[in-house]
DNA sequence: ACCGGCTCCTGAAGGC
DNA sequence: TGCCTTCAGGAGCCGG
C-alpha cells in the first residue's frame, strides 16, 4: 500500500521523464475511481506541456500553465512507463500519452486494481483545492516537529494512533509508519494524544522523520523500475518491528507483539517495550 | 470542535 | 482441491 515514501519515491521516478514532456493523448479506460475521472480530463489535457512534477501529503501534483492534475494512489495504484501501443492488462486503468524532452514516445500508465486512487484535475492554485486546502504540515519539514506534535494535541482525547494519522495534524503518516514510529519512540498506540508529554512528543516526531526518511532513502534502489516496461514501481519491502508482527517476537525485548483494532485499523504494539 | 463509524473495491487468506 | 466468506486498508464524509 502506497504510504509517503512510495509516493515520494513515485514522484522522483516519474518526474525527470514527465516535466517538460507533452501530452499527446489521455486514455481513461476506468473512470470509476474514489471520485470519477472527470470525463473533460483529456480535453483538457491533449497538447498540453508537463511543468512540474510535485507532491504534497501523498497526492501527486503535475503542474500545466493551466492548472493541476491531482493524482492519488489510494491503497493499490500505481504508475509506470510502458512502450507506446503496449496492451493494457486488467486494472490499467488510465494512461497519459507523452512525448518528453529529446525523448521518443512514451506511455504513463496508471493500474489501481483496489480503485481506492483519483485523478482530478483543478484549475487554480492546488493548494487552494478542497482536497489540500486543510492539510497539516509535510512531517519531513521544519513545520512539523514535537512542539507542533504536542500543540495539536493538546486537547486530543482520540488515541496518538489515530491522532498520527489525522491528516489535519499531520500528513503522510499512514497505518505502518504510525505503528513503527510508535514503537522506536516507546509509546503504546493507545494512550490519548493529550497525555503526550513534550518529550515523548519530541521523540515521536523525531522517529516519525526517521522512520519515513529511511524507507525514502530504501526506496531510490527501485528507482530503475520506471525506465523500462519492467515490473511494478517503488514499492519495496522493508523489516518492519512490529506492524504485521502479531504473535512473533519483539526485536529489541523478545516479548510478544500484540495486535489490536483501533478506528477499523490495525494497530500493533511491544507491551514491554511500549508500556503505555 | 471532536470523534466514531461507514464507504468505495478487489486480492488474499482462511475455513470447511 | 475448490468454493465461499471474511477481511484489510487511505482517507473523505457524515451523523451524533
Amino acid at each position: 500500500m502506497p504510504e509517503l515514501p512510495e509516493v515520494e519515491t513515485t514522484k522522483r521516478g516519474v518526474s525527470p521523464t514527465l516535466t517538460r514532456a507533452r501530452v499527446d493523448a489521455v486514455t481513461v479506460r476506468c473512470a470509476a475511481l474514489r471520485w470519477p475521472v472527470p470525463p473533460e480530463l483529456a480535453a483538457t489535457l491533449e497538447g498540453a506541456t508537463v511543468l512540474s512534477v510535485t507532491r504534497r501529503a501523498k497526492y501527486l501534483l503535475i503542474g500545466f500553465a493551466h492548472g493541476t492534475l491531482i493524482v492519488h494512489l489510494g491503497m493499490s495504484g500505481s504508475l509506470r512507463f510502458v512502450p507506446p501501443d503496449t496492451p493494457p492488462e486488467k486494472h490499467d486503468h488510465v494512461d497519459l500519452v507523452l512525448s518528453p524532452e529529446g525523448a521518443m514516445p512514451t506511455v504513463l500508465r496508471y493500474r489501481d486494481p483496489r480503485r481506492f486512487g483519483a485523478w482530478l484535475w483543478h484549475a487554480g492554485a492546488p493548494e487552494h483545492h478542497p482536497l489540500l486546502a486543510r492539510l497539516g504540515p509535510e512531517p519531513l519539514s521544519d513545520a512539523f516537529g514535537g512542539e507542533h506534535l504536542y500543540r495539536v494535541t493538546r486537547n486530543k482525547s482520540v488515541a496518538i494512533k489515530q491522532a498520527l494519522m489525522d491528516n489535519a495534524l499531520v500528513v503522510g503518516v499512514g497505518n505502518i509508519y504510525a505503528n513503527e514510529a510508535l514503537f522506536h519512540a516507546g509509546i503504546r498506540p493507545t494512550r490519548p494524544a493529550k497525555r503526550l508529554t513534550r518529550g515523548d512528543c519530541a521523540r515521536l516526531a523525531e522517529t516519525i522523520k526517521a522512520v519515513l526518511a529511511r524507507a525514502i532513502e530504501a526506496g531510490g534502489s527501485s528507482l530503475r523500475d520506471f525506465v523500462g516496461a519492467g515490473g511494478e514501481p517503488g514499492y519495496f519491502q522493508q523489516t518492519y518491528y512490529v506492524y504485521g508482527r502479531a504473535g512473533e517476537a519483539c526485536r529489541h525485548c523478545g516479548a510478544t507483539i500484540v495486535a489490536i483494532r483501533q478506528g477499523q485499523r490495525s494497530s500493533y504494539y511491544c507491551p514491554h517495550c511500549q508500556p503505555c
